[in-house]
RNA sequence: CGAGGCGUGGCGCAGCCCGGUAGCGCACCUGCUUUGGGAGCAGGGGGUCAGCGGUUCAAAUCCGCUCGCCUCGACCA
């Protein structure tokens, strides 16, 4: 990619300003999704959402606020967020009309702080207790849309915000064998979505104790490599045992008429997957959409020299819109005419349309039309006809390329490392995944990270079975694990 | 939380050192000419200079305090 790497992060926050994606708001941390970036993020959720739907899963909405004492349930849960909870403590503030001052009002303090939630695990527990009595009433499989909150201490626009936007999959299960099963299959069902919509690869794994998630049992990843070399975990699923069951009292008679504890899951995307679209594809132009969640498909740009000419061939551009529309396919015709047609070429290749064509009086004449390819910058003129017909598998083979192109890149960046110093080196220059032997101790895995910023990013499913020589103590491996710099 | 940087029309910035009529580019409005890779000319509108206090005849500018944001680190399912 032309984006050199110490720029990339220079870029990213340009690129998503001026793409309309999305800007700071007044509030640390926080930003305001505009609506090219919602739109966005609609075309991840509706094809994920379905997905849901289509393995079982109902939607459902808890609370934003959850209960302090809630929280303290769960010991290592509460731990691992206790650094950056935003906390509600008084329901009332007061006024003064000379003055103008507001400030809280210090009458009004809440009996019990609510925590605003970084994660719903617990509100959605209590709840449990009294949706389950019998294993008749397992599996419960339940989703909701959510926003949630962690005062995140260094927030990046969509790759790590104060307040993001996610789902959150909470299941209840009769047997530690399904729930594990459960996680798994949504572990699967991400790495789908991400790379036949996002056109990202990604590497699933487990996660070492160490970078488990706060209560649970398993914690499986899906992981991706960006443009800078540095790694993603653009999913998870965990695999919680029984820990929240007990920490809430959820019980259920099995068919021997035996009191049991639940077994449970809980599996999260969110908005940060706009960042890796963003950081997997773009170009120094800017975005490059995949056809799939791109909110336009195909840009159509009339070009007119006068007013006679710009009525006859708005209206053919218009026409081709609607041909390509019956198809089912997202398109806009830019006939503004604030604008000249460089400034749009422009303008749309930094949003990252797929595909654009070009309608001027030349291709009027021969009924043809200038088709340009926003991922290699291709240029070419077809008959109109054709090009009507055939737009649809080109964007088909967009889709392919850019998963194809994104893969190919991430293999040269993976490094399969039998030393140290090596890795050291590699992580310094170019960053990128490093696959190299660990000899599975939490004391090895955070002396590297101490010394070269890098973490155990996931035990790859896929890898076979290699016995060999820890990295960083020497002492026996059974298999090469995924080390890298990450987000 | 540590280190840097920055707060001046909607956006990006200059002016501050050396106090004295708030300026430039983009955007915006009007008109004409333009339109196949970010158009040109002419005219025009818009700013409590982050906030509070101090020094001074006079403060965007000097002094003090406060607030906020960004970047880089530490931290982070």
């Amino acid at each position: 990619m032309p984006i050199p790497m110490q720029t990339v992060s220079e870029w990213y926050n340009e690129i998503v300003e001026r793409a309309g994606l999305a800007e700071h708001s007044p509030v640390r941390g926080c930003m305001t999704i505009k609506p090219y970036g919602w739109a966005l993020w609609e075309n991840i959720q509706r094809p994920l959402d379905e997905a849901f739907r289509r393995t079982g899963h109902q939607n459902a909405y808890f609370p934003l606020f959850i209960p302090l004492s809630f929280l303290a349930k769960e010991a290592q849960h509460v731990e691992g967020f206790a650094q950056e909870c935003a906390v509600v403590t008084h329901y009332r503030i007061k006024t003064n009309p000379e003055t103008r001052n507001v400030s809280i009002d210090p009458e009004a303090a809440l009996e019990e702080p609510l925590v605003v939630r970084p994660t719903s695990e617990t509100i959605i527990w209590d709840a449990f207790r009294g949706w389950i009595q019998s294993y008749r009433d397992l599996p419960l499989l339940i989703n909701q849309w959510a926003n949630v909150v962690r005062w995140e201490k260094r927030p990046r626009l969509f790759l790590r915000t104060a307040e993001f936007l996610w789902q959150e999959g909470h299941t209840a299960h009769a047997t530690a064998e399904e729930a594990l099963q459960e996680a798994l299959r949504m572990l699967d069902l991400y790495e789908e979505f991400v790379q036949e919509y996002l056109a990202i690869p990604v590497i699933k794994g487990r996660k070492t104790p160490n970078e488990r998630f706060a209560g649970a049992v398993e914690t499986f990843t899906i992981e991706t490599l960006l443009i800078d070399g540095k790694a993603l975990q653009a999913g998870t699923s965990h695999f919680l045992g029984q820990n929240f069951a007990r920490a809430f009292d959820v019980k259920f008679l099995n068919a021997q008429n035996e009191l049991e504890y639940v077994w449970a899951t809980s599996w999260g995307v969110s908005t940060r997957l706009v960042g890796a679209v963003i950081l997997s594809h773009g170009d120094e132009k800017g975005l490059i959409l995949p056809p799939k969640i791109a909110p336009i498909q195909v840009i159509i740009i009339p070009i007119w020299r006068s007013e006679e000419e710009r009525a006859s061939i708005v209206s053919k551009a218009h026409e081709i819109a609607a041909h390509l529309r019956a198809k089912g396919l997202r398109i806009k015709v830019d006939d503004d005419p604030q604008h000249r047609p460089g400034w749009k070429f422009n303008e749309w290749e930094l949003r990252g349309v797929p595909l654009r064509i070009a309608l001027g009086p030349r291709d009027l004449e021969t009924d043809t039309l200038e088709v340009a390819w926003r991922y290699t910058g291709e240029k070419q003129t077809y008959p109109t006809q054709e090009a009507i017909q055939r737009i649809p598998e080109w964007l088909e083979a967009t889709q392919l390329a850019l998963f194809e192109r994104a893969k190919a890149r991430i293999q040269s960046q993976t490094h399969v490392v039998d030393s140290y110093a090596e890795m050291r080196d590699i992580l310094e220059k170019a960053g990128g995944f490093i696959l190299a032997h660990w000899d599975g101790t939490t004391e090895t895995e955070l002396a590297i990270k101490e010394e070269t910023g890098a973490t155990i990013r996931c035990i790859p499913f896929n890898t076979n079975p290699e016995l060999g020589k820890c990295i960083y103590s020497g002492r026996v491996s059974q298999q090469r694990v995924l080390f890298a710099r990450a987000y």
